[in-house]
DNA sequence: CAAAAACTGTCGCAGATGTTACACAAGGAA
DNA sequence: TTCCTTGTGTAACATCTGCGACAGTTTTTG
């Protein structure tokens, strides 16, 4: 557990003895915060995962997010004037989670250094993401995305020949384009010789020419 | 200063005097922090403003972020794994700032517990900001930004008659789209009955279309 | 005040992307 | 295994958007 990382099992105990933290089980299925619902506490998964949807009056489902344990939900929103959850929170299945109220929360990283830059840490790794994501999406074309999105995952998977950590279909999405332009694309740049895909896996033939997407477009 | 509110001049003297802190000037054009340059301390503008922008190495830029006074830069990065600026800030006139290391940040934040939730708002604030902007890159069409964008504008300023909250040149590259297509959209809500545009100044007189339009596209 | 810079409004065209549809492959569940 | 769901690959066509250019207006600056 990432946010307790680093602290004595006595210290920890100490802390939680004053504090109001709720430990708490859900079902498959079911919500665990709503959208635009006032985030007034830290929900913290210690085991499942969590599902983050968007919801249009119209019925459908939007965008998805993925969340598994153990890993807190909306600690970027926690604080701040217009703290809402930004999506709504079902659980993919059963698991547990702690819920400290927002002052019970602000007392606890006061009490331990360590507490607190965990806490600190785990926030800005998640803007960070959040950050990027938004570069992304501030591309102008597929291709660039692409560039940007293959050059990360050959630096991540330290190769040349990588293999995407989601599928097609899920990438489109997170590019937020129609999954059979993303085809397209990926063919175009196969034409091109730049890379050589074959299903998930895909193999960087020309690493100057996306290098000079990736900047320049 | 939003940071140290509600706190007592003589506290906040108490601990300034544990930490280091330095304050310094800064001339219109200089850099105070480059791009991608770890962020290793918090820069807090006390007076003047900085632009933030993207160089490409092609030499030109992209992407414009505006600070002003008084208000941290990349608070959000401060701590974490890839804590790297975002930007490069560059002074847009002559003012001056205080710079905190990270540690003296940590030390700070634990010694008062109303700074540390002023600490947490400003985050908060930022990563709502953050998180809002990327919801609205998000959306496909530019109709569609345009109208969840004027909503919440109709939203802020209490009217049907809202003003532009900034140039159209700028809303266009907040919305990552070319300015004349931008234009363009305007122009065929206009035919459309749906708003009526004069300069900044539009008045929406299809509400009910733009909330569709907002929610389904 | 005058000049320069930034902003607004509009065209036409080329190129990028969305949409819909279909066929097939892969993997999981009963 | 067989069914069922999800993912992959491709095509044609309509639409949206980017780009460059130009003229006119407003705002800023010296």
């Amino acid at each position: 557990m990432p946010l307790f990382r680093s602290l004595p099992e006595e210290e920890l105990r100490r802390i939680f003895a004053e504090l109001k933290v709720t430990e708490t089980r859900f079902k498959k299925g079911e919500v665990l915060a709503m959208q635009d619902e006032p985030v007034n506490r830290l929900i913290i998964l210690l085991s499942g995962s969590v599902k983050g949807e968007m919801n249009d009056p119209s019925g459908r489902v939007a965008k998805v997010e993925d969340i598994e344990a153990p890993s807190p939900l909306a600690i970027l929103f926690l604080f701040g004037q217009h703290n809402r959850f930004p999506v709504q929170a079902t659980a993919r299945e059963d698991g547990t989670a702690i819920i400290i109220p927002r002052q019970s929360v602000l007392r606890m990283l006061s009490m331990n250094e360590t507490l607190l830059k965990n806490y600190l840490d785990i926030s800005a790794d998640f803007a960070t993401r959040l950050s990027r994501k938004l570069n992304l999406m501030s591309l102008r074309t597929i291709r660039q995305k692409l560039a940007v999105y293959l050059l990360d995952l050959a630096k991540k998977q330290h190769s040349e020949a990588v293999t995407l950590d989601r599928p097609k279909t899920a990438l489109a999405e997170y590019f937020g384009v129609a999954r059979p332009s993303l085809e397209r694309e990926i063919t175009r740049m196969e034409e091109d010789g730049i890379i050589a895909p074959l299903r998930k896996e895909i193999s960087i033939l020309d690493r100057q020419e996306l290098v000079r997407l990736a900047d320049k477009g």
